[in-house]
DNA sequence: GAAAATAAGCTACCGCGGGTAGACAATGGC
DNA sequence: GCCATTGTCTACCCGCGGTAGCTTATTTTC
């Protein structure tokens, strides 16, 4: 029996690829060509896509993409890479005019939004639409480097304001969160054309200001206000049917 | 060669004769049976068993458990169904004793995390990675049902107290998205052992008071906050690396 | 009481997509 | 010109979701 398993192949041949790619015919097998090609298949054939469709837009076949790109898992991470790229830019984008406070965040959410709307089946693609088996650990991977700057920035401005910077974790997952699942359900029925610059507003102020009555003197009608969600809440879950 | 039976009988086989052996009535295979089986063959062997398996756990064959339950797809749906009412159950038991405004949030949300957590396998089975290639669809169709009573409840809140209810229904969601980024980070680290109700506490500050600083005199200090965010935001997104 | 009718289940199979191996072509070195 | 190297393609494997048709056991009817 082949004792002789020439294994760590793949890894090898990644390395080599990429090393030597310009030693022999440089063809236009490029990674980011590749990634390119990916990219305008998922926008062409949904988040589903198989990847034989992708190496065929590409003009290669299965065996060259994984080469270049390798797994299914690793194009999904270098095309996570690229959306996270094209959101914090188009974030850099909305806040170079000058921002404050509330005005700040709410381009940064209207920014994302309008990013996701626009990469939609990338979007969906990175998030675990594409990746089969592990789609929630590609949500989560997204999600970590999404939120990271986050993260840091609200330890970092809690830590100066002198509070507990132990909140900053979740709180970044939970801001990201809120992006994800919004978008989600924004784009997830096609006729729901609402205004997104009207639905970053919404968001802002949700994460702003909270669920909280605005003045104190109110804090009779926030119980009352979140008795009425609460009872609702524990009365039947059993709602419409989404099909 | 006769006609051996190269087997993975013995595991089914074995299985079927202690359950089905006595199935002296065609009832035998009830519905519910096979989703009870379903959520055991999940929580020992994840949310990617096979279909297979889990007709196997329940003593049966992959056709008994499509003419019971349905398609993949259907299974997904009916273990969402029953998740949902478990969460909404333990809702309701944490807010039994009585609540008010803030505590109440805190106390859902905790209800929520620990339901979650509990059922951890089952609920990223429900969340897409059992869908296999609807898993944002399967994600999106879950947090309809779950942001359902939220929504309902928020917009009547709001208007009952003369506000706009229109952001009722991307707030739901936001909320969702919360809950469900926050449960993923939270448990995606087995080691990270938070204390669920800190975390609760952590998530209602910010659901129910916001990012915007406490008194408003702080105004400046606002400013100097979120510009610290957006700073790190507009910075770089490479993080670190999560493998 | 026996045999047909019937209903449930099981084995065996299909199609499809991710991933890989081994043959094949093209390029650069000698 | 010939060989080694290297990148690429064809053909294949495997596992899983989903289904068809035979088998078996129960029920019904004379």
């Amino acid at each position: 029996m082949p004792t002789v398993k020439p294994v760590q192949r793949s890894a090898a041949a990644v390395a080599r690829a990429s090393a030597a790619r310009r030693r022999g015919r440089p063809r236009l097998a490029d990674r980011e060509r590749l990634l390119d090609a990916a990219e305008r298949a998922i926008r062409r054939g949904g988040p589903r896509v198989s990847l034989e469709r992708i190496a065929a837009t590409a003009g290669v076949t299965k065996p060259v993409l994984f080469s270049h790109v390798g797994d299914r898992r690793a194009l999904v991470h270098a095309l996570s890479d690229r959306l996270l790229t094209r959101i914090e830019r188009a974030a850099r984008a909305a806040l170079a005019s000058g921002s404050e406070g509330r005005a700040a965040l709410e381009r940064m959410v209207a920014a994302q939004l309008a990013t996701i709307a626009g990469d939609r089946h990338v979007y969906a693609f990175v998030n675990g639409a594409g990746a089969g088996d592990t789609s929630l650990e590609s949500t989560l991977a997204f999600a970590r480097r999404a939120a990271a700057p986050l993260i840091a920035g609200i330890a970092d401005a809690r830590r100066r304001a002198g509070a507990d910077p132990s909140p900053a974790e979740p709180w970044g997952f939970a801001i990201i969160g809120v992006l994800h699942m919004v978008g989600l359900w924004w784009l997830g029925d096609p006729k729901r054309e609402l205004d997104p610059a009207r639905l970053a507003a919404q968001l802002t102020e949700l994460l702003w200001s909270g669920l909280a009555p605005r003045a104190e003197s109110l804090e009779q009608r926030a119980v009352t206000r979140l008795a009425g969600g609460v009872a609702v809440v524990t009365g039947a879950s059993r709602g419409g049917e989404t099909r």
